[in-house]
DNA sequence: TAATTCCTGAGCTGCATAGTCAGGATTTAG
DNA sequence: CTAAATCCTGACTATGCAGCTCAGGAATTA
């Protein structure tokens, strides 16, 4: 378990498409304008997020990324897990292969703690947060700008 | 809140203290032999447990360091501020001054993801692994190797 | 006085983060 | 069918920071 600028990356991007899932596909570059994020960098991420099987790209015009499940089937913890796949933090994996004893004694603690740390992240899905009230109401009104700016292709088939 | 390799230094090297708080201070050479963290780095890391008064050294022969309060009092959430003091993570600080709506949307909601993560965190101490069972036996066995090999003028206080 | 330990600060190295660049693959609009 | 939009991939670069080293000073005790 880690914690870090990519990872507050990560789950702020998917926060982003579980906002504004109803509209369909959300562009990377429409993220890293909002959020101020590289376009690249980005890529790097939802290259990961997606083997993870946590998203998936829809290709050409009026594409973009979507959530590959429902909100609130994806957790805090397995966005950040999948795109820091870095894992085992202590050198035993608390499995007590230390020479010292004391040195295992604490890493099995660690370990202890990090596994309680995720099963708490792992309690937290996306659609906690998209589902409030606040954020119903922005997402709204920015969906509503978003389609007069770009998709009227969108309105076009809502219109008809 | 950040979560790496320092924290988890900074957290099981307090693990160690909690351990062996009875039989007085622990040296920062033992630390770093036991858990294989070079005696600098552990030296940086105290003194910022120490500004933000988590421990206390005690100088000297015989000295070393040990927890400042009882280790029902000292939080993984705060050693782990306490050596990362970069608190603030999203630039806005959830406040709302990002001049994009949708930026500090996300942001907002990060800030409130991370508070509940120190929540949780903050509701775990030290003696709630120290006071463990098994750990106790283990403390024990190590604090007699410890008497016979080093600190003899203990031993002949206890025989006094 | 000498040994032990905390304590401080400056400086080094390697790697991960964050970003750039260039180009290809796939789909849709026109 | 062509062109635009977008995902997708891989290689490359720079910067920061984690982690460590070195050198020395201050306080305490034997």
């Amino acid at each position: 378990m880690k914690l870090s600028t990519k990872s507050r990356y990560a789950v702020t991007a998917m926060l982003d498409l579980a906002i504004h899932d109803k509209i369909g596909p959300v562009t990377l570059a429409d993220i890293s304008q909002s959020q101020g994020i590289s376009l690249s960098y980005l890529e790097q991420l939802f290259a990961k997020l997606r083997k993870n099987g946590l998203v998936e790209g829809v290709r050409g015009p009026g594409g973009g990324y979507r959530l590959s499940r429902p909100s609130d089937e994806i957790t805090v913890a397995r966005i950040i897990t999948a795109v820091d796949e870095n894992v085992t933090m202590t050198r035993c994996a608390g499995k007590g292969t230390c020479q010292d004893g004391e040195r295992c004694l604490t890493h099995q603690l660690w370990d202890d703690l990090s596994e309680q740390l995720y099963s708490f992240l792992d309690g937290i899905t996306l659609d906690q947060f998209s589902n409030r009230p606040e954020v119903q109401q922005v997402a709204q009104r920015q969906d509503a700008q978003h389609q007069r700016a770009h998709h009227h292709f969108i309105f076009r088939r809502t219109a008809a």
